[in-house]
DNA sequence: TTGTGTATATTCACTGGTCAGTATACATAA
DNA sequence: TTATGTATACTGACCAGTGAATATACACAA
C-alpha cells in the first residue's frame, strides 16, 4: 500500500460516507461515489471488491468514533448517571438540528438491507449497537445488579434508536430531548445508588421544567 | 370503476403490500408487483399513475387497520392504563415472532425515501405516526394534564418505534417486551390517578419479575 | 548511471442486465 | 361507437461489474 494508494482509498471512503449517509446506500450508485471521489469507477473497484464491500467499510469506520463520541459526551456531562445519559440525548438533539443530519447510518443501512441478514454491513451494524449497549450496561453495573443493568441499557438504546427514527420521520429534533427525559427518568428509577439519592433524584426531577 | 376494475386494483395492492413490506420499496420492481398480481405491467399502470402512487396507496390502506389493532389490543387488555399499554407491546412482540415480520412498514418506507420529504408516502407515514400518538395522548388525558399526556404519548411512541428498529436489526423480539416494560414504567410514573395509586404502582413494580 | 522487470495504481470503453414508464393494438361492454 | 380494461413489445436511462491497456514507482543488475 503506497502513500497514494492509502489516500485514494480514504478519498473513496470519504465520498462514499457522505453519499451513503446523505442519500442511502441504494440511492447512490458506484459511479456517483467514484465521481465524488474524483476518480474512475474502475479505480474504485481496484480498492474495493464490490459495492457491498464499500458499504461495509463505510459503516466500519464509523463504529469506533461514534461510540467514542457517546463516551465523551457522557464523561464531560455534569451530574449523576441519569443526567449524564440525558446529556447524550441533548448532544444528539444538537446534531439532529444540522441540515445534513439523516438519523443513524447503521439503522438506516440495516433497513435497506432488511432481507440480507448475513450482509457484512448488517453484521457490523449489529455489532455497533451491541457495543453501545454493552458500554451503557457496564456504566450501570457500577450502581445496580448486572441483570437490571442490562435491561436498563436496552431501554436506553430503545429510546435512542426510536428517537433516531422518529426525529428523521417528523424532522423534529425535540423528540430527541423527549427521549432524553424518558431515559433520565428510567435511569433514576433504577439507579438509586445508596439510599438518600432517591430523594436527590426526586428533587432534581421536580426542578426540571420538562416533564419526565 | 367496474367490478373487475376494483378487484384488479385490489389484487395489485395485495401483491404490492406483500412485496413492498417483505423486501422494501426500492428492492421491488413494478414488474415484480405485476407478476405477483398475475397481470402485466401495463395494466398496473392503468390503475396507478406511477410507482410512487402505488407506494403511497400501499401505506394508505395500512393506516386505519394498524391503528384499529392498537386500539383493540388496548381495549381488550386487563388492568390499569400502564398494563394496557404494555399489552400493546406484548402483542407486537407476538407479531414480531412471525418469520414474515419486517418491522414497521411506515418507518421503513420513510427511511427509503429519506431525501424526499414531500413524497406522498412520507406524508402518509407521518400522519399515521401522528395519529397513533394522538390516540395515546387522548387516552392519557383522561388521567393527567394535557401537556404531560402529550409528552408521555411521545415517549411511548419513541419506545415503540425504537423497538421496531432494534428488533428488526437484531432479530430479537425480546427487545419488544423490554420496551413494553419501559413503557409501563413511564406510564405508571406519570399516571398516578388520584393519590394512593402511587403506592399501588410501587407495589406492582416490586411484584413484577421483570425489571422496569 | 542506465536499463529492465515487477507490482501497484489508474484510465477508457464496454457488457449484460434491470428498471420505470410508454406506444400501440386488441377486446369487451354500455 | 365509445369508454374501459388488458396485453405485447418497446424505449431510454441507469447500474454493478469487467477487459485490456497504460502509467507510475521502485528494485536490482549491467
Amino acid at each position: 500500500m503506497s502513500e497514494t494508494g492509502r489516500s485514494t482509498r480514504e478519498r473513496i471512503l470519504q465520498a462514499a460516507g457522505k453519499l451513503f449517509y446523505g442519500e442511502g446506500i441504494r440511492a447512490v450508485s458506484v459511479d456517483a461515489v467514484a465521481e465524488k471521489a474524483g476518480l474512475t469507477k474502475r479505480t474504485l473497484y481496484y480498492h474495493f471488491r464490490s459495492k457491498d464491500d464499500l458499504i461495509a467499510a463505510y459503516l466500519e469506520i464509523r463504529d469506533q468514533p461514534n461510540l467514542a463520541l457517546f463516551k465523551r459526551w457522557f464523561a464531560e456531562a455534569q451530574g449523576d448517571v441519569a443526567a449524564k445519559v440525558e446529556a447524550i440525548f441533548r448532544n444528539l438533539a444538537r446534531s439532529a438540528r444540522h441540515s445534513k443530519w439523516k438519523g443513524c447510518g447503521f439503522l438506516r443501512t440495516s433497513v435497506e438491507l432488511v432481507n440480507l441478514p448475513g450482509h457484512p454491513a448488517m453484521v457490523i451494524g449489529r455489532a455497533h449497537k451491541k457495543r453501545v449497549e454493552d458500554w451503557l450496561c457496564s456504566v450501570f453495573e457500577e450502581a445496580i445488579a448486572s441483570r437490571e443493568a442490562r435491561q436498563l441499557a436496552r431501554q436506553i438504546i430503545l429510546l435512542m434508536d426510536g428517537a433516531f427514527a422518529v426525529v428523521l420521520l417528523h424532522r423534529d429534533p425535540t423528540y430527541m430531548e423527549t427521549a432524553g427525559a424518558a431515559a433520565a427518568r428510567l435511569v433514576r428509577g433504577m439507579v438509586s445508588t445508596p439510599r438518600k439519592s432517591i430523594k436527590a433524584a426526586k428533587i432534581g426531577r421536580t426542578i426540571r421544567p420538562r416533564i419526565g
